[in-house]
DNA sequence: GTCTATACGACGATAGAC
DNA sequence: GTCTATCGTCGTATAGAC
């Protein structure tokens, strides 16, 4: 097979940099070809389901990131605060420290298509999973755990959009530090 | 003067209700003409600014809205503790319990033109400030009582995001509940 | 696998009749 | 003030050459 002038993962760096901060709908073809190089037909080529798949595509992939990486040291070593402290620096590098989106934010408003919207919702779910998983071990019951997860999750995503509007990422690094405490891990 | 068929409060409600749960590029014309009644060129004879200019009196409507009701307690009589209370009941209304979104989200990303964006971040700071006010009267120091506002309505914002996303309203619910806490207000 | 060229509908916006 | 009709542009998507 001939040699792909753009690598996969670099189209989906450009397609999730670009999702990320515009949306779905806002994000035209003309754009998306723009951010990664490829023309209009070619990414037709990649991707034959068009921009629907082009965003199924990016949910899945950032979504793998979230597990494979971002909350991946919440199964090593060290002790759970740690491991959470450790998560914490990822997330905020993840985020640029508050300056970028979240696709739970960007694709949750429109409508990106059912398959992404479906991952989309299995990976806030899995992301509230893990951490409902950390707040449990900390001693909490599983209703009491789950609220604290899903109540540190949105401490974040809305530390995001009082950033995005005010420009001011301060309640992102706050929201970030408090992690270990909203999820009850002891000292 | 020809009487109106679709008054102003009616178009302000058709076109807040679309722009908050679409967010702007994805509401096209089309969309805001069904969900308001009149044709596109009507459309274009009460707002000659088009979209635009749609999308930025409905942020000046929503945030008088804003601080002229929902926050409107808060310069009222009572406790401090029972005021914010007060105002978390009208958001609860003002969200559906978290079941509508923020135009402070829907609006964030993607480009409203550069009125509707400006007028956004006025109304963000307009309600940074009301909870910063209180939690200054409730002995916070100035930048303390700013951290606790941001947080407060990152809270709410992001409550918004999961319940979104996972169908779930009770972070929101959670969020308006904390409020009081969240702010340093004394029992 | 990527390109040029193009189809065709929907988009935002305007002109002019009533 | 609202309508019908229409403009030009840009949207997604496809066909076929290289």
């Amino acid at each position: 097979m001939a040699p792909r002038l753009v690598s996969y993962e670099q189209l989906m760096e450009g397609l999730t940099e670009l999702f990320r901060e515009r949306g779905f709908e806002a994000a035209s073809l003309g754009d998306i070809a723009a951010a990664t190089g490829l023309r209009r037909s070619s990414l037709y080529h990649r991707f034959p389901g068009g921009k629907q798949q082009m965003a199924a595509e990016v949910v899945s992939h950032v979504g793998a990131g979230l597990t494979g990486t971002v909350l991946a040291p919440l199964s090593g070593p060290g002790s759970l605060r740690d491991r959470v402290e450790a998560v914490g620096r990822l997330l905020e590098r993840f985020y640029e420290g508050g300056a970028k989106s979240c696709l739970l934010e960007s694709f949750s408003l429109g409508d990106p298509g059912p398959d992404a919207s479906a991952l989309l919702r299995e990976s806030a779910d899995a992301w509230i999973d893990a951490f409902a998983d950390v707040a449990r071990q900390s001693g909490a019951r599983r209703p009491e755990a789950r609220a604290r997860a899903q109540d540190a999750l949105a401490s974040i995503e809305g530390a995001l959009v009082v950033a995005r509007v005010t420009g001011d990422t301060t309640s992102f690094t706050r929201a970030i530090r408090r992690l270990p405490d909203a999820l009850g891990v002891p000292a």
